[in-house]
DNA sequence: ACCTTTCGGCACGGTGCGTGCCGTTAAGTG
DNA sequence: CACTTAACGGCACGCACCGTGCCGAAAGGT
């Protein structure tokens, strides 16, 4: 009975096996909202969580694997679109909202340090790219064929670039800019789709 | 007369004043090219250069600003469109150019590190944009115009947006893809962009 | 009740950061 | 030309984080 008083004054029932797990994702995450980008490593984590940095390791190989899983939690269904009909105006509503959700602390401090690591790793970008970017692209491309579909865009055109380029201007902004993807840019981005594709 | 020698045998002149800041960048630029963007630190150049570390922290407070230098040095005139009187000729001829000068050596370790550095530090990502992309994006956007007053595009449409799109596209792929610009994804692009604007 | 796995805690060597202090050397001054 | 001043290289420090190893304690399965 020496430092056990702490854990039992705190009244924390003991340790766990593997709802650890759980928990570190979840602090993983409070510590990304709390702190920003800055100063979210491992030692950090097991600092936070009251863990040594073993029960990290066991569980992840690095942090950006620690990151991809945190951000597979925080990445929520922000991405479906709907569907009123009116292609122009889903893709417009989709654009507005995901944007600054994007920037905002869950998914933006996580998102942020995983592409500072991923320029160091072609391997994380890759990986990174295959999690988070291509289902994005997917859903967007699904969304604009279904419009094409009903008549909306341009029949007998190949839409998977068009997706990608209207995808790829939201996360340019989003990554290499100050300004993220407001009314006036998301309208001319829209212009310009509607203008080549609108039928 | 101890480790003076060793100077004398290697018969380097002695030191430098101002020129060493030349130096430095040359050495940093050969570091980024040998080694890529891992091991890229102040430490890193302080060492090959045969150089305190004061001597750089004098020049640049950070590897940031030192990168910065760095990449304004090797940042070629690969950016300027020709004129043939074709745009969508001019524009793919640059794409293609471009792109793997982008992710080649010199610039590409640079960059990366800069990208990866901004993303914990917002200041940074304004100076980069200011000082490389939005050039980028104006040197398309002044194309593009005279292509619209030669008549070759729609008049009477602000094409800023629609010149960030196209800069964009090309820098998401870079970025977040292991897929670079090849000549599939650059001709849709320019479908699209012609599409919408061509007349 | 036993045994195995997981756990927290601690310490280690390694690396880079940013700073301080040396004694030396180059460049500017009269 | 001698003298002053600023820049220099080298070394060391405290700090932070990495990834690993070892320990004894606790938890969970049997």
């Amino acid at each position: 009975m020496r430092a056990d008083k702490i854990r039992d004054m705190a009244k924390e029932p003991r340790r766990r096996g593997a709802a650890r797990t759980d928990e570190l994702l979840r602090t993983t995450i409070e510590l990304a909202t709390e702190h920003g980008y800055a100063g979210l490593s491992i030692e950090a984590v097991a600092r936070r969580a009251g863990v040594g940095k073993h029960t990290i390791y066991r569980r992840w190989p690095s942090m950006a694997a620690l990151l991809l899983d945190a951000l597979s939690r925080v990445w929520t269904t922000d991405l479906d679109y709907h569907d009123t009909g009116d292609v122009r105006a889903d893709l417009r509503e989709q654009f507005l909202r995901s944007a600054p959700a994007l920037a905002a602390p869950p998914i933006g401090p996580v998102y942020r340090a995983l592409i500072a690591e991923a320029q160091a790793d072609e391997t994380l970008r890759a990986t990174l790219y295959d999690r988070f970017l291509r289902t994005v692209e997917e859903r967007t491309l699904a969304r604009i064929v279904r419009a094409q579909r009903a008549g909306e865009l341009v029949a007998g055109v190949d839409l998977t670039f068009p997706a990608e380029v209207l995808c790829g201007t939201l996360y340019y902004r989003y990554l290499l800019s100050t300004r993220l993807a407001e009314e006036k840019a998301v309208d001319a981005l829209l212009d310009m789709f509607m203008a080549a594709y609108g039928s």
